[in-house]
DNA sequence: TGTTAGCACTCAAGCCCCTCGAGTGCTAAC
DNA sequence: GTTAGCACTCGAGGGGCTTGAGTGCTAACA
């Protein structure tokens, strides 16, 4: 597709910026008086109707029925999105907000990341979600099988980066208390500096060799424990938020939104497959989930010692206000992955 | 309060039941000559519209205007309840669908919760909640410390039943991991067979009195472990079902109640306080936080190995199925129980 | 005395029709 | 190229009407 922008001209541009501006902020049609009068460029209604002609048949302006004003198309958002809107900054209340919530002592990782979660819904007043951050990026440092019942161990998993995950697997039930602890320490010699999803390949081989009898079992628990652990936890907060916006007022969609998110699954595949993307807006029907095509998702990344380990996002109407979403979006990355960065030591 | 039941007599009573089933069913007002055909009585609209009009006077029937029908009150719910409703048995198919999707081989705690959860939404259609089993009441097995970072660890308690909690704790960063280990090894021989939450009156003190100079850190410690173990968790499945009921196609409303579900204070509450009485209605107002007062909630207590250890429960609104409900819950209880007393050992 | 038929009355819901006003497109003049 | 003017469109909102489900009362009936 060639570039939209080079489609239009300035004027052009600037009448299409104030029409999703407008109707970002009120959801209703936006007509040509409106425009004139908001947009200070001095033209008068009758001149912003042919240019608004125009910018319809380009297919950036929609007309509900003649009489309506416009609304935005998905291609004007797109537009929007990537040259129009000025990426506004947060103001000096918004930055002390974030930072006041974000920057408490906080300790543990799981709770950093609920925290910003529900920040980032409340400053956006949008349904937000935060990738808790992947092991699977990570080096080992060390695992423990703790015995729980018989046949049954949990693993936990601690990584360079101090990030912890734990996971119940199967034993054989002759195993010991004792016997868990040796397989741990071994584990853990042979894992340590290594990243789970290669120990698969490059360690399983070499304990295969080491030790003989056992093998299988250890293997079989390694498997076990890198299955478990490449999981991504999602953290969700503000779902009901989608109901303060009248594009949601029909109870049907509403509950297929909410349904969509309450499983996670998209949500999931979303921040997973944007994770090695610093910022990422995907917008209506350029989400695959049929449910989320009256959705707009916006995602970023962030990074703990310079490297990106998860990724968070908002999701909203079509009608979202970008400019702000993306504004706090990259402020709250900032702030996460400092924060991540002192906290992983 | 007197028995409300003493105040009418059969007829009355029988003709209350099938306004609060017809109710029930198609939650709008409920006429005389519905009534009249509908119970097979064999009186005429005239006479129950006499009887109708006793049962207003009397308080268990609400006119929303005068040339509608009836609509029960709460007091006609409660009385419903307690003494009119049969209690549905499940349909061998429904029965069938609670074991085919409960009964599979599943060996994790965690999991048999989030999948009851599940069912128990899918089989009534409204929103679910499940407590996790309580360590509070169990007794532990077994406490480990994992270095994590520097001042902090992660500590996995072990009980007797096998149910498993973690939490992070900070700890003196002079620890170190062998410092951890012993300190392992010495908490769980001193709280073997203890609960954890006597640890802090009982055993505290000898931990005290044996061990000199480190026993504030060790105690402290436990502390912090009593203190993560003791926050209950619950799990929420089908909030967005409330969707489907027309008392919420009011988004305000349905928002709220979706906030309130979403925060999940209010449902912890309900779930702990019930957590010793087998079964437990709260009808409407009998709840006492003010966005929940056009929902009921219903809520069962499960075993394992004979001993309470948790509950679970349906919110729906204030005309929901309670004789289903009651027998779903009756009969997942059941099936839970045995499921956790076979898994817990 | 309890039950019922009959009847007048009430009131929300649905429908039609009208008005209003925001908006458009076209044309002609500047 | 811009603008004023004008005829036209069409949804939203309001008033008035009809409809029908439901009630309460009264009088007759078993």
């Amino acid at each position: 597709m060639s570039d939209n922008k080079s489609l239009l001209d300035i004027r052009k541009m600037r009448i299409l910026q104030a029409i999703v501006d407008d109707y970002i902020m009120t959801a209703s049609p936006v007509g040509s008086r409106t425009v004139s009068k908001r947009s200070d460029m001095g033209l008068s209604p009758a001149t912003i109707r042919n240019e608004m002609s125009d910018l319809t048949e380009l297919g950036f302006l929609e007309q509900p029925h003649t009489s309506a004003g416009r609304i935005p198309s998905e291609k004007a958002y797109r537009l929007y999105v990537n040259h129009l809107m000025d990426s506004a900054k947060l103001t000096d209340d918004e930055a002390e907000y974030i930072k006041r919530h974000l920057d408490t002592r906080v300790h543990e990782v799981g709770e950093v990341i609920r925290q910003t979660a529900k920040v980032l819904s409340d400053m956006t007043n949008y349904t937000s979600m935060v990738l808790v951050p992947q092991l699977s990026s990570m080096k080992v440092r060390r695992v423990t099988l703790i015995p729980v019942s018989e046949g049954s161990a949990m693993a936990v998993v601690v990584t360079n980066t101090g990030v912890t995950k734990n996971a119940m697997i199967r034993i054989p039930e002759s195993l010991s208390p004792d016997d868990l602890e040796k397989i741990s320490k071994l584990i853990t010699a042979k894992l340590d500096g290594h990243r789970l999803s290669d120990a698969i390949e490059s360690v399983l081989p070499t304990i295969r060799a080491e030790i003989g009898e056992q093998a299988d079992v250890v293997c079989g628990m390694i498997e076990d424990i890198e299955r478990s652990m490449s999981e991504a936890d999602v953290e969700v907060v503000g779902a009901s938020n989608i109901l303060d916006y009248p594009e949601y007022s029909d109870a049907a969609k509403a509950r297929s939104f909410l349904t969509e998110v309450e499983t996670g699954n998209y949500l999931q595949k979303v921040l997973t497959d944007s994770s090695d993307v610093e910022m990422c807006v995907r917008i209506g029907t350029e989400n695959d989930n049929p449910d989320m095509q009256d959705c707009s998702v916006v995602t970023v990344t962030y990074k703990a010692g310079g490297k990106n380990i998860g990724s968070m996002g908002v999701i909203g109407p079509t009608r979202m206000d970008y400019s702000k979403v993306v504004a706090v979006l990259k402020y709250m990355s900032n702030s996460l992955s400092d924060i991540l960065s002192k906290l992983l030591k």
